[in-house]
DNA sequence: CAGTATCCTGATTGATACTG
DNA sequence: CAGTATCAATCAGGATACTG
C-alpha cells in the first residue's frame, strides 16, 4: 500500500495538518530552496562562496536564510575560521544527513522524468 | 555514497540549474501545497470536497491551481461526471504514483523527527 | 570572502460574491 | 457540489548596495 497522508494519519491522527509540527518542518524543507540546499551540502562541507555557486540562482538573501532556517532545526552546522580572509564552511549534521537521504528518491525522480513531464506540457498547445 | 547536487551532475552536467527541466518540476513538487497535495492523492481517488479537507488549510483557489499544475503535468487525472449535483474525481496517473513514491520517504522523515527538531528550535531561546 | 541592510515586486491568502 | 472572479492585505522572495 502506498504511503498517503492517509496512511500516515492512521497511525498518527492529525498528521500534517494545520497544527502539526510536520507541517513546520516540511515547509523549511519544501521551501524554495530547501531541497537544493540540502542536495548540494549532501555531497559533504562547502564554504558559503561554493555554495552559492552550486545551489544555481540562489541570491544572497535567500541563501543565509535558507542556512540559518537548517541551523535552528538542527539539520546544518556552520563553522567559521578567524582568518583573514573569513572562511566559513557548512555540512550536514547526523540528522541533516539523514534528511538528505530521504529526499534522494525525489532528486532523482524529477531528474529522470523532468523532460518527459515539461515536454508533455510544451505539447499541450 | 550520497546522493547529491554533485553527484547528480557527475552523471548529468548541468542538472539542476536554473535552466534544467527539472527545476521546473522540482518547483512544482515543492510548491508550497504540491507535497501534501501528492501526499493526499496517494492512498486513491479523491473529490474536491474530500481533498479540500484531508489538505488542512488550503484555499480553494490554491487547490485549484495545484490541481491544474499537475494536471499539465500529467501527474494528476481529473474526472468529472455530468450529474446533478456535479461529481468530480482526482486521482494519480502512473507517472503520478510513480512519484508519490519517491516522496513518501521525506513525509515519514518529516513526521518521524518533526517533535524533535521543533523541540530544539524551542529551547533554543 | 562572507555576509547584512534596504527597498521593492510578486506570490499567496482571506473574504466575499457569484455560477453551472 | 465544484468551482471561478475580484479585491485587499500580507509576506516570502528578488535586486541592489554596502561592510567587517
Amino acid at each position: 500500500m502506498a504511503v498517503s497522508l492517509q496512511v500516515l494519519r492512521a497511525q498518527q491522527p492529525g498528521a500534517l495538518t494545520t497544527s502539526c509540527p510536520g507541517r513546520v518542518v516540511l515547509d523549511h524543507v519544501t521551501s524554495k530552496w530547501g531541497v537544493l540546499v540540502l542536495g548540494a551540502l549532501a555531497d559533504g562541507t562547502l564554504r558559503w562562496g561554493e555554495l552559492r555557486r552550486e545551489v544555481d540562482g540562489i541570491s544572497e538573501k535567500m541563501l543565509a536564510s535558507t542556512l540559518r532556517t537548517f541551523e535552528a532545526d538542527g539539520l546544518v552546522e556552520r563553522r567559521a575560521y578567524p582568518e583573514v580572509p573569513p572562511r566559513v564552511e557548512y555540512l550536514l549534521t547526523p540528522l541533516g544527513e539523514d534528511l538528505a537521504e530521504a529526499i534522494a528518491p525525489l532528486l532523482t525522480w524529477v531528474l529522470a522524468h523532468a523532460e518527459e513531464i515539461v515536454g508533455r506540457r510544451a505539447a499541450q498547445r
